[in-house]
DNA sequence: GTGAAAGCGCTAACAC
DNA sequence: GTGTTAGCGCTTTCAC
């Protein structure tokens, strides 16, 4: 900068202002400012302006469980979207479903100040950040709520939609319906085993008949979970699957043995029309959820001082698969 | 760190060495500076220790093109996964396939310092990077090549890719073979055509049946094109897409047709295996894109001089979809 | 082993 | 409208 400066034959300040876009410099001299910086290819420090004037970063934290999960990467997408709109970069990480990975990951953004922090929790204790939230740190949590914090959150209504679902499976008349959830440490996953819950209490389908499979992580593991409930003497008429992965598991399965199960899940996904089996989906406005949570960060950001707000997002039931006149072969 | 230097009765410097782990500093002086630092709750501010130390700001830029999609989140995620190794974070933008973002983005993720740039290249021209790059800024360009520039790139073998699935078609005794493509203005579309139409010259198939449909980018565009091709008085018996959203399109309208014409497609994904018709598929390993380019990028960082380095990625061809015999109704 | 002073590249405050 | 000076929060240099 000071060399730019020589060059055109101004003060640094002046540079300054120019790189700035401040309004009231002399054309001649803005001209000038502007060719030297072209010749010496100079680029302004932004790490250096960040520092001295102490303003914001112009940069945000969006800690996930997983960048390649089409779930967490369409949030992303959103994220970014809102955050380009305020100039702003997006700093993305993957927690891995590790706790101690989020902690250190969310400290490191810490240090480099970013202006505001997006999470997807996967401890079960998110008390680590109190002090930085008592400092004006804007935070807010998506997907799942935090633990020992009252902060901003942007959630789906996991609970209704599960029991929607189930609902639906039941008006149709069956009663041994299986519901299938990955591990019951993610919030979601109790969320919607107590929804499915509700319905089959409600609906007074004896306890023995509840059928609840948990921890099938991967596909796979819902595809055998899926062949172990159908080579009992009793197997259900009916599977509840707790997201998209367990859903596309057990389809592939209940296809591989030629089942004609009823089958529910939950998530609505740009596959889920291709599905080679009917199903009906819990679906709910992706993008919305980062929208939400970035608009919500971007608000406290620019100081605006509100308490906690708690969104739920609805859900909504659609049917999906490919009708079986259609099929192939 | 003034403050914490008062507290601990000890010089700031002291903190210093401290909070950077220095090994020669007093254990007891540790002790002090460690309970004042808690006591404060002290953060040390990385964008100044960046500022003076002059080093590496320890942070790498990726700009993809949609990060909600599939094939780039999955690569966002294994970049990430060797950023954190090395102990980076990442700034992930989407360019969102327009030339002027592209610029905008890079310019900015340049004036922060970053320490690198991984990019998917979206405009004809990349040579505004020059500048950037003389003054000793890695970058590795992925799956799509840069244009007025010499440096690293780490892309699919798309040509082979394209022609090992159509000469399959051919060996199966199809002639009158579809090559369905997305715009013409990205590369990848324009490699894996001429390696369909290299497959098609050398079976010297005559010109008048190589029938290529460009341009449909969604799904919805992909199946439109089906239906006109065999809305003809002569449809093709095979159909080779460019992509997997142009696949899913053209596997809906089939299906919803009840067309069994034969169908191959580039991209592999989770998915493919469950399609409702029978595909063979151009594969490749996503995750080690993404893992290539970063550990390619990291070298450089370090210092590592050699000249630029072009990876070309090999493919396989599989079969997915579920097997006639297998599905519902 | 520890501290004092200088300075990274820039901008805020104020003088001209 | 423009230049001068000081200083953001830290680390480097070098003396102790």
């Amino acid at each position: 900068m000071i060399d730019v400066a020589h060059l055109a034959g101004v003060s640094v300040k002046t540079v300054s202002r120019v790189v700035n876009h401040t309004p009231t410099v002399d054309a001649a001299l803005t001209e000038r400012v502007l060719e030297a910086i072209r010749e010496l290819g100079f680029r302004r420090n932004d790490v250096a302006a960040n520092l001295r004037s102490g303003r914001n970063t112009s940069t945000i934290g969006l800690v996930i469980e997983d960048l390649s999960n089409t779930f967490y990467s369409t949030i992303a997408a959103a994220v970014f979207e809102v955050s380009h709109r305020f100039n702003t970069q997006l700093i993305t990480a993957s927690s891995e479903e590790t706790t101690s990975l989020e902690e250190e990951i969310v400290l490191d953004l810490c240090q480099r100040r970013v202006d505001g922090l997006i999470i997807v929790p996967t401890g079960n204790d998110q008390s680590y950040l109190q002090p930085e939230i008592d400092m004006g740190l804007p935070v807010v949590f998506v997907d799942r709520p935090p633990a020992g914090l009252n902060v901003d959150s942007v959630l789906i209504d996991n609970r209704k939609g599960a029991r929607a679902a189930v609902e639906q499976l039941l008006s149709e008349g069956h009663r041994k319906i299986a519901v299938m959830v990955d591990s019951l440490h993610i919030y979601t996953m109790r969320e919607r085993l107590i929804g499915a819950e509700e319905a089959l209490c409600a609906a007074e389908v004896p306890p023995e008949d509840h059928i609840f499979e948990a921890w099938p992580h991967e596909p796979s593991d819902a595809a055998g979970v899926v062949a172990h409930l159908f080579d009992s003497p009793s197997p259900p008429t009916a599977v509840f699957c707790g997201n998209n992965r367990i859903l596309m598991g057990a389809v592939a399965e209940l296809v591989r043995r030629g089942e004609k199960t009823r089958v529910a899940g939950f998530d609505d996904f740009e596959f889920a029309g291709l599905l080679p089996h009917p199903v009906t989906v819990v679906g709910y406005d992706t993008p919305a959820l980062g929208t939400l949570a970035a608009e919500l960060l971007f608000r406290r950001i620019h100081g605006e001082t509100l308490p906690p707000k708690h969104e739920l997002l609805p859900t909504y039931l659609a049917e999906r698969g490919i009708p079986p006149a259609r099929r192939y072969g």
